[in-house]
DNA sequence: TAGTGGTCTAGACCACAAA
DNA sequence: TTGTGGTCTAGACCACTAG
């Protein structure tokens, strides 16, 4: 393996193990030279790619520093849902519906891919703009991976919204489907059962654990997701 | 500017205009560094940026070569129809419904960015698999952007394949949506007007130039789309 | 103003695949 | 066999910005 690599890998590894969190300090260039006991220009290349991938921010005089997670928006453009409802000139808010602490059994273990035992809490929540509900979400967190979720009733602050600000680089794999709401989910975002919703499953992971599932049901008539390519990125 | 970046926008500039169409071979790095009067490692981090961003290709003791375009698959995993479905195991058949030549209007303008008067060309079809109708597309190609494409009639090949094979690099967006079938698409699907349905409308354009707009809307019992993201890429 | 990252040079050796 | 791209070195100068 290249060398520019190795040590690209290596830094990977402690940003998304959560030993460098965010807003760590890496070390600077001429420290992991001396470490690697190569030139510059290898240790550059390798910081350089995970700036391309937004693990980490470099700022002149002052190092590099490993950056915020922004996952939500990563891929498809899903922001932040308060932040896309503000921005829509719409007035945000969030109602938690329930909270459930379980151990994983096999359906949890096989859906979720998450070791059987496991201790998981699961929160159910509405999302409105304007007191409208615009979104169900029905979210697993694996406490096992985030213990600290363990002490938070998720009553003011979303589970997304907490994750964001607590959990460093994840991974994650997204699933989007069309579905006929049933009855309870029709209830809840008080619309008939005949208008379309758009299903959203998102898993993420770090190190090969999985952190959260979440599937969140929009209503068809109000969301869209949008996603943009360019061959130049 | 930077020099590499500049050399990278050069590139791709001829790129993305189709003056270098898929497989050809741009110039070695050496020709290059004279032509530019600069050190090899610049010319290579350009070109190194080109071949990351899946523009071109580099092979070896050959040389480096634009790329076959495979947009269709590139942000979300939408892979080519008639691929998808072979994967699963299915046959796939390609049947095109009607196809109409127009002067764009105004609608058609802002619909689709196209300038109005352009020559387009609107095909509708349908994607089966095993003989089950999955998708029902309706296309608007603009023939100002693609004069080749008022040539070809769309019964053998459906335009996204032809597209794929005749056009250079293009630029993309995507919108997702959940709709309830009309009338006619219910009937195209052979479904009942309650079953939802994933709606995917796709714009994509070379240039600034609109080449295509695409609006597939598949069965959403059958069909799901899947992204995947992570931070290594 | 000092120290960081951004960029570039002019070499070099090597692996690999095309001829 | 040969020439390409892949990688690396040991310097260098510069722009920017945090302190």
């Amino acid at each position: 393996m290249a060398l520019h690599k190795r040590i690209r890998s290596d830094l990977e590894k402690r940003i998304l193990s959560g030993e460098w969190a965010p807003g760590y300090r890496i070390p600077y260039e001429h420290e992991l030279m001396e470490q690697y006991g190569c030139a510059r220009m290898t240790v550059n290349r390798a910081i350089s790619a995970l700036a391309q991938a937004g693990l980490v921010e470099r700022r002149r005089r002052a190092g590099t520093f490993v950056a915020q997670p922004a996952m939500e928006s990563a891929v498809l453009a899903i922001p932040n849902l308060s932040e896309e409802i503000a921005r829509r000139g719409k007035r945000y808010r969030y109602e938690r519906r329930s909270l459930a602490y379980r151990k994983a059994d096999a359906a949890d273990a096989k859906a979720f891919r998450i070791e059987k035992g496991s201790p998981i809490v699961e929160v159910r929540s509405r999302h409105f703009a304007d007191e409208v509900p615009v979104v169900s979400e029905m979210r697993i967190i694996n406490l096992a991976a985030v213990p600290d979720a363990a002490e938070v009733t998720f009553e003011e602050q979303a589970p997304g919204s907490w994750l964001l600000d607590n959990v460093p680089w994840t991974e994650a794999a997204h699933h989007i489907s069309a579905i006929t709401p049933n009855r309870q989910v029709a209830q809840e975002l008080e619309i008939p059962r005949t208008q379309a919703c758009l299903c959203l499953e998102r898993r993420t992971w770090r190190n090969g654990q999985t952190v959260t599932f979440v599937r969140q049901i929009f209503r068809g008539d109000i969301y869209q997701l949008s996603a943009h390519f360019e061959p130049g990125n």
